[in-house]
DNA sequence: ATAGCTCTGTGTCTTTAGAACACTTTCAAA
DNA sequence: TTTGAAAGTGTTCTAAAGACACAGAGCTAT
């Protein structure tokens, strides 16, 4: 890939989303200034996307880079484009000047949400992000550039695909129990959901696979674990089913 | 607004809805080629947008340029980037070189749907449009560049939305019957729905005024006029309410 | 060994919403 | 005044949502 072909106008964003059986949470990056006088500006990973590859593509190489997976559930959240949207903030040019050939330029950016398995991977530095980790959503108010107001859309928009579709499932390790899962929408609308009520739900639905597996070790009466079933799902979609119904 | 300012990477396109109490429509524009050898495209109305606007004022910008309407319903799909999405078909190139300084630059385009009252206005010729006029959703099968994809993402946006919000209303006169409400859900939806679980549904939610006036001059039973109730609708949606569950 | 802690796992009843279904009324036109 | 065309109106049945409480199993601490 040629830098040259970098295209100043256009950048991709990724919400991440992870999720640890406790908390929803999305993976920041900082500008890791060693300056005290500039701020550290928290912000979403993205960068510049080539002009050779599509805006999905773009996401993709962004998420590799950082995480070092390549299979990930993604899904476009929209274009954000006030032409202030970069230079609003002082703190964030700063930034800007030190990672953009040029910073002045207006950038539109095309924001992204994944979903990824938490314990997976360790994100790792990069060229576009000095160091990175994971904020739990409730305790993100304030981020570089719009990227809080990406974050809410973000969030939004997963809420309203998880009621009709079973992306929640790439929050969650391969093999978890109804608890973990029940914990899962829990967090994402951020209210309780009736335990009973949840397991018939989700049971009746049969996109799940008991695998006859216990959790070993844990304090308590071991749970059942479970798996996706995608084929179930793909018969169920076949029939028109839009809904989980939470 | 000063012409150096287009950006020549970002474009705005528009998939305008219109609804004539019968059918629902869709406003496309023409390359309108008296060259025969050049096969008509049609097209959504679209422009590249100007630096020193936001995406959502590019697209207003395009929209009372071709309708003259200031105030409409408008709502973004998200953006389209796939590299080759301007220059796939021969016949789109020699449109574009007639209407665009750079015809091969890549363009991403941001896609908005916005629904309108047809009888209000006759879309008129415009700087990026040499004719314009409506097709029934029904009838296209074939647009320039990816804008059939657009157009099919915009109904899907609509459909979606119009389940949860009072939108539709945008597409209808200010006073209009029950009967045409529940026919532009029909249309919307490309099937049945019954007449009365759909009064029944629709009364219950509280959110129509009964004007007490008729239909007068039709050639059957006249039916009540009502009219869209934004107070009402309000009061519902801060409870929480979001669903028409149609 | 046993008492206590913690989370798992289960069923019923009530309420609410959706789906199916047919006939009478009103006006204009012939 | 008859006819045609759409308006307007209730009930029953079925399916899903919501509310609700206690026994079981494994670990830990004493």
């Amino acid at each position: 890939m040629n830098k040259k072909e970098l295209n100043p106008n256009v950048s991709v964003d990724c919400v991440i989303f992870g999720f640890d059986l406790e908390q929803l949470y999305v993976l920041l990056i900082d500008s890791g200034s060693t300056e005290s006088h500039i701020p550290t500006r928290m912000a979403v990973p993205g960068d510049l996307i080539y002009d050779t590859e599509t805006l999905d593509e773009a996401a993709r190489r962004v998420l590799k880079e950082l995480t070092g997976i390549e299979n990930i559930y993604l899904e476009q959240i929209g274009a954000f484009g006030d032409p202030d949207r970069i230079g609003k903030k002082a703190s964030d040019r700063k930034w800007l000047e030190s990672i953009r050939a040029m910073p002045e330029a207006r950038v539109i950016t095309v924001a992204y949400y994944s979903l990824v398995r938490m314990p997976n991977f360790n994100p790792k530095a990069s060229s576009f992000a000095k160091s990175a980790g994971w904020a739990t959503v409730k305790e993100v108010h304030d981020l570089a550039f719009d990227h809080y107001d990406i974050l809410q859309s973000g969030l939004e928009q997963l809420k309203r695909k998880i009621k009709t579709q079973p992306i929640g499932f790439n929050l969650l390790p391969e093999k978890f129990t109804l608890s973990q899962l029940h914990k899962l929408y829990e967090c994402i609308y951020d209210k309780e959901l009736d335990k009973r009520n949840f397991r018939r739900k989700i049971l009746n639905l049969n996109i799940l696979t008991n695998l006859d597996e216990k959790q070993i070790g844990v304090p308590h009466k071991p749970s059942q674990l479970f798996k996706f079933n995608e084929e179930n799902y793909k018969k169920l979609s076949e029939e028109g089913f839009d809904n989980f119904g939470f």
